[in-house]
Parts: structure tokens; sequence; C-alpha cells
DNA sequence: CTTGACACAGAACGCATGTTCTGTTATATT
DNA sequence: AATATAACAGAACATGCGTTCTGTGTCAAG
């Protein structure tokens, strides 16, 4: 016997919610804790107010980030009151800026050089040519966005790590390795950058492959090796110049 | 005896703080942590920032609630142009509202079965939360955008197309090939899914991997494969943040 | 040199806050 | 009416995060 459906769309608290989310931000510059969108919405539950958030992200309404407090952001604003035209604009426009992210292009990575890596002071803005646009929901949420940079790799030297020629990959600026991370690591013994999965396991370091069908290696002595930053994503565009398609067409 | 005094005005790590205040509200759609505020301008302990926000609140450069999370404001800004940059980024806004593009995810990619493909009446809209955001400056310009739909790759069995488990792969819905597109072959005589790169030679065809060490398989009758799409685009996302897992992820 | 304020690091403490679990009530569907 | 599910409440738990304390080096004024 099937039984009672939810309803489709929003429902009166999901839109009190929405609008209790976008009056707080307004209002002190940060969001609400579940516990004062409780307050605020008449519900006494924080489960319940997490069922409803819960929800909200499901719909696409909010993004929301997994244990931080007050990481909740609105994306879609539900308030379809009439209020001041020219201020409804300006927040759907800065909603929406936020949704895309800029990553300056800094340079090249290949296996016979160390990855060049922008000072944290680098100033992002100078140059717009050479920037990657991505979507912010693309994006890791919980990393440090301005730390994000993105570099196009150079030859075949990294199909071991899935990664071809021309592809570009993103990285995060980082001197340490979690286990499990995609790391771009300068072997000082080999004189070589490679891309690899990093696991530390005891006192060596296993680097792992992202070619399921090939070998990790392992490194005894952890000073041979430096992190250079921490792989955050890869992006192949297909369709660009023709250098790189065809190297046995006859 | 009084001894050394400090100096008026602010810092370098003062003003430093500020910017990650600003760019990190930017960026989130929240303030930072003390923490994070640590990470952002290398500043290793806790103590410190707290001290140095101490300082900026005395200064009136920001208001702080106390012992909330996240309860930062900026006041003042710090760089010279404040109003400059606000009227600047709203403009960048509304010329960039149309610059993203929404490309629903449909299924899955994986050898054993045909590409599912979306009919041309797909209906865009209807499931908002299966989708992937790409900036129009990463995808190529003469396409029909709306024939785009994206999917993620199941398993292992494409590796000799440089494509990894997980992996989004954009499609566009075509029966045709190009010599040198990327196109989604089902291969009829091996009930097999592939991605290789198409090349017309005379009567047969040939299907070279991306990978460059491994060998192009000829097809000796045109009539045994199906052009399913063509690959636009691979995105791989190394650390997906929880929020904005694959909808489709078991 | 001595001194005292400043600039810093690290750890510990405790409240704030997100998460989860168990259970209860209400409502739509059969 | 029976039942499965949605809609709720309360509490427990784990972690995030602000706060505070102790200690160490550094630099300028006496």
């Amino acid at each position: 016997m099937m039984a009672r459906k939810r309803k489709p769309g929003l429902g009166d608290r999901h839109r009190k919610i929405l609008q209790v989310l976008e009056n707080f931000q307004q209002a002190n510059g940060y969001p609400p804790t579940i516990r004062e969108i409780g307050e605020l919405t008449n519900i006494q539950s924080t489960s319940l107010v997490n069922y409803y958030l819960n929800q909200l992200q499901e719909e696409g309404y909010i993004a929301r980030e997994d244990r931080l407090s007050r990481g909740i952001r609105l994306l879609k604003s539900a308030s379809n009151r009439p209020m001041q035209q020219a201020k409804q604009n300006l927040q759907n426009a800065q909603q929406r800026v936020e949704e895309i992210f800029r990553i300056p292009l800094v340079g090249r990575i290949f296996a016979g050089e160390p990855v060049p890596v922008p000072a944290s002071d680098f100033n992002y803005f100078d140059d717009e040519s050479t920037a990657i646009e991505v979507a912010r929901s693309l994006l890791p949420g919980r990393e440090a966005l301005d730390d994000l940079y993105a570099l196009e790799v150079q030859g075949d030297s990294m199909i071991d790590a899935m990664v071809n020629d021309g592809d570009i990959v993103i990285m995060k600026r980082t001197n340490e390795a979690r286990n499990g991370d995609m790391v771009a690591i300068w072997l000082e013994d080999r004189d070589e950058t490679t891309l690899k999965y990093f696991y530390r396991e005891g006192k060596r370091v296993r680097l792992q492959p992202a070619n399921p069908t090939m070998q990790s290696i392992w490194i005894d002595d952890p000073r041979h090796l430096r992190v250079q930053g921490k792989v955050v994503m890869v992006i192949r565009q297909m369709e660009r110049s023709l250098s790189h398609q065809s190297p046995l067409a006859a």
C-alpha cells in the first residue's frame, strides 16, 4: 500500500527559511546557525531545521558546507514579493558573481621542471586573458579558494596520472599532503615532476599513479620529495588547436 | 623604565588580514574562522590571529560578535578604492550572468552499455540538482550549447581514453563524426562503448585512443559502429565537497 | 646590559553548533 | 481502518571554533 507522498515544490516553511536566510545575512553579514534559524521560524528542533535545510539543498536553493558552522550559502532567492526592484537586482547580481570563480593560469607543468607556484600575494586581477573560469559548484567547498591556480600540461609525460598534453590542472598551493591527495611532487633524485596519489606508509611514502594498471613507487626517504601543490581538478577541452590531435595520422 | 612602543597605524599583517576577510567573504559567502585566517595569512597561532583581530577591532576596521563563530564583519575596507571595487564587481556580474551554463547530468557511461542520449526536447530545467555548471569561456564557441549533456564515467574501462572512474564527460549530441573528433562509439560486434579519436581512412575507420602509448583499432565496416555523441570536455574533480557530490553516486 | 612591551607559538578549555539517533504524531493513500 | 511516509521533538554526541593561559624570542628605551 502506497502511502502519503511529499508535495512537490516549496512549502510555507521552506519559503520562511529562505526568507530568514536572506534577511539574516543582510542584517548581520554572516549566515545564521541552525538554532538561530529555528528561533526565527518557530521551529523548536534543530533536527527539523536540518531536515528542511537538506531538502532545500536537494532542490538547489542553498549550498551547505559539511560540518561547518554557519556554512550555508543562498543560491536562489525565493522572495517573490515586489520589494525594491533595484535592490533585488543588486542582490541577484552579487549572488551570481559568487557562483563563478576566476583562477589564474600561471604557467605550464611538465616532467622536466618543478611546478611553478605563484606567490601568496599574487595579484589575481592583473592579467585578464590568462584565467580559467570555473563555476563554484564544481570546486571543493572547504578549500581556500584564494590558493588556487591553474597550469597547462605540456607533453605526454603524465599519462600515468591520466593527464594528457594540453589538459588544464587546477592546483592548490600547499606544502603538505594528506593521504589520498593527488599532489604534484618534485622528485629530487630523479629531477622530475610527477602527479601521483600520496600515501604515507610508516617511514616510507607510496606514490600511486591514477591509472590503476600502473605500479606504485615507494620513496624510502621522504626528504627526497617535495610536495609542490595539490591537484584539485583536471579539465580537458577537446577541439582546440590541432597540435596534439593526431601524431600518427597519415 | 618605559620600553618599546607600538607603531601607530596598520602593519603589513593587519592589511593582509583585512584583505583576507574581504576575499573570503566574497568567495564563500560567509566570514572565515580565526584558524582559516591563520592559514591564509601564514600565521600559525590562533591566539596571534585573535591578537591582531582585537587590534583591528579597536581601530574600528572590523566588528566582532563575542564568542560567535565566524562573527566578524568588515566595517572599513582596506583597499583604497572601496566603492569603485563594489561597482566594478556589480558591472562584471551583470556582464557575466550569461557566462555560466548549466549542463544536465543525464546518466552514466561505461563500457557495457550504449551511451544514454537525452531526447532533443529534453527539459533542462526540471531537475535542478543534476546539473554541471560550466563557464561559457571554457566551452567551444561555435557549438550549439543546447545539444550538450553530461555523463559520469563508471569504472576503469576507459583508461585508454585517459578517462577515469568518476570523471564527468560533457558530450554533444550528434550522429556524425569528423576527423579528429573524440567521439563516443558503440561497437556492435563487441557490444561495447568506447571513447576514441575518429579518423576515416578510405573505406575503413581508425579509432585512436587518447593515450599515445596504446594502439589504434581499425573498423573495416563502418556500419558496425554507431557514433553516439562527441566529447566536448572532460572534468575530473579530485576532492568533491560533500554538498556538491554527484547525485548519481550511490 | 637590563627591562618591559611587543610579536609570536602551542596547548588546553569550554561553549557553540552541526549531526545523528530514537521516538511520537499527523496525514495522505489504499 | 490500515499503513507507510512525512512532519515533528528532544536528547546525546562529536566537532568546530573562540578564548585564555603559559612560555619564548625580539627589539627599543632607559
